[in-house]
DNA sequence: TTGTACGCGTTATCAG
DNA sequence: CTGATAACGCGTACAA
């Protein structure tokens, strides 16, 4: 179909195996020689053949990332940052998105995919999932987003810890009904609701508030199920007086339900996100923020180690979020400056 | 490394060459065999080598799609009605994401990707552009999204209508200063940029009004851009009385220049947007709708069509656009009411 | 209906 | 430093 070594060979009147050493920049070639086959490379127009160099080599210098989403914003963002460290690293990406792991979905096919990369990227899906269950049977470079495993690179944020000083913003503007909005319903929850419930509980906890199944509603984690989970929050005999939600899209939805029922944010209802999404400004919102691109192309790197030097040391990156308070949560004339900001990073990660 | 075919064959007391019929679904094996093929290399684990069928076959069973952006909201859109699609005809996405054509970038190495792949999927990227000029002279199946080329199949929306039904909902709401949010500088726009141009200003003129260059600002498709053109529109000596952005982004940029300038949208500047973002809705943001999912997902087919047909004839779709109207445009107790629409498909597209 | 044997385009080994 | 040659794993004429 295409010119080969061979043409190329036969064109510089050497042998295929000094072009494909040339080729590949190999220093057992003589300068003068390599010259000439670059240059009856380029003349003829050669592009070598990357399923024969699979085939040979057992590389393919490409990587396969396991995502449910590809259109969360989040998800995207990781992505972009995934995208352009793998590119740098000249591997090429293969995406494949499993969907909503509550939804019902077929197992992915990673026996097949295994053999068409060279390791995986794995974002926000549990290690423990039925997803991932053959991919942890193989011997294959695996690096994690959102999630951690024993003996896995990974990378995440500490969702606890950020879910704890959300929570603990709310209850120090003199908040004690404290609602939530988490994401799906508890059947195969995404991996970071766990954590995130917990650093919710634990601060409510820590300043003596049981928590209240009432004051807990799913969103779904897009804007409409954000907005029926505020409803139905604000519907309750004694509805909340702030609320944290597991995403800043519920968070959205929570504040046009807000709007709709003409309470104003941050005076009537105190409302604090997760993500640090783009348009969090625009709505004033107060949220958590979370580096998505350095998550994603952390993760590219932690692969790309493990590629190099396989067995080495696995690591566990934790990067830190950060509180940004908005309007959402102290209101348009808020005592709390609309700067100011409590950084929540590894070094404290465990208080 | 792995078991192979030929294992299968011994261990099923068969040849290679019959094994290989019978995974792939030949009708010219015996039943029994093939059952006993079908039981042998389940109990092995057998998979195929993709490299190993790459390279005997020709064929790669994965897609690549070049794109300028991954995680601007509608590009991820499309990208996963892509991906849904292609995923359901068991071809594989390999993902290569171009960065701004604005910004200095190296041009993408096609030659080497065109060997990774049966095909590729273009979104957003004009036919002439020199990132594909080495696509063109290759003979290799192309699907475009969001543009056309003479003799290649592509879907878009008619961007041009859709912008003119924008301004001339302006217009008729008594508009006759009106601003316009577009995206780049001009030196190497992304190709809907010219199209939504020509449609707001053939709008314009329609009514008499000649286009002034000072009511046109960049705002570079993002929040932040938008919000920045909004401003500089406003600081004007005859500042516009409505403004329509290229995008939904910009346009929630420039509705927090209104908010923080403290004006109303749609009773002190009224304001429509484009692409149908999730979350105009909570903005109150009138915007052009354009079915994203729909037109990765149909661009994905007609290249599954090409591929299963080579040189069948190439279909050019254009999907409807729909006005949704909002009180950004029409003010909270607008005349209009708020679920107005008008629809603005292929069937009225030449109006 | 099944088996034999060759080709796909590289890389790696080993001898020169 | 270079060349011949054997893998790599599968698909497919062709023969049986």
């Amino acid at each position: 179909m295409g010119v080969t070594v061979k043409d190329v060979a036969r064109a510089a009147g050497v042998s295929t195996a000094t072009v494909s050493r040339a080729l590949r920049g190999f220093a057992t070639v003589d300068p003068e020689t390599r010259a000439h086959i670059l240059r009856t490379a380029e003349r003829l127009d050669y592009v070598g053949s990357p399923a024969a160099a699979a085939l040979s080599t057992g590389r393919t210098r490409s990587i396969g990332i396991i995502t449910p989403y590809i259109s969360r914003w989040s998800f995207a963002r990781m992505l972009s940052g995934i995208e352009r460290e793998l590119r740098a690293n000249e591997l090429d990406v293969v995406l494949y998105c499993l969907g909503d792991p509550s939804d019902p979905h077929p197992a992915p096919p990673l026996h097949r995919l295994r053999r068409r990369v060279d390791g995986f990227i794995v974002m926000s899906v549990a290690a423990e999932s039925p997803d991932l269950e053959e991919l942890f049977k193989v011997e294959v470079p695996v690096s994690l987003i959102g999630t951690s495993a024993p003996g896995v690179a990974s990378v995440l944020i500490d969702d606890t810890a950020g879910a704890r000083t959300a929570t603990e913003h709310l209850l120090s503007l003199g908040h004690r009904r404290i609602g939530l909005i988490y994401g799906r319903e508890n059947r195969d929850p995404l991996v970071l609701e766990r954590p995130r419930y917990l650093g919710f509980v634990a601060a409510l906890e820590e300043a003596g508030i049981a928590p209240d199944p009432a004051l807990e509603q799913a969103g779904h984690f897009t804007v409409e199920g954000g907005e029926e989970a505020m409803r139905r929050l604000l519907d309750a005999d004694e509805p909340p007086t702030a609320v944290f939600a597991m995403s800043d899209e519920m968070a959205f939805g929570a504040l046009r339900a807000l709007r709709d029922l003409g309470r104003e944010p941050g005076l009537d209802v105190a409302l604090v996100g997760f993500d640090g999404h783009e348009m969090a400004d625009v709505f004033g919102l107060s949220t958590v923020s979370q580096p998505l691109e350095s998550l994603g192309s952390q993760g590219a790197r932690n692969l790309v180690a493990e590629l190099a030097q396989p067995g080495r040391p696995r690591e566990v990156t934790v990067l830190p979020t950060e509180l940004i308070v908005r309007s959402s949560s102290v209101g348009p004339d808020g005592a709390t400056p609309r700067a100011a900001r409590r950084r929540h990073g590894p070094q404290d990660a465990g208080r």
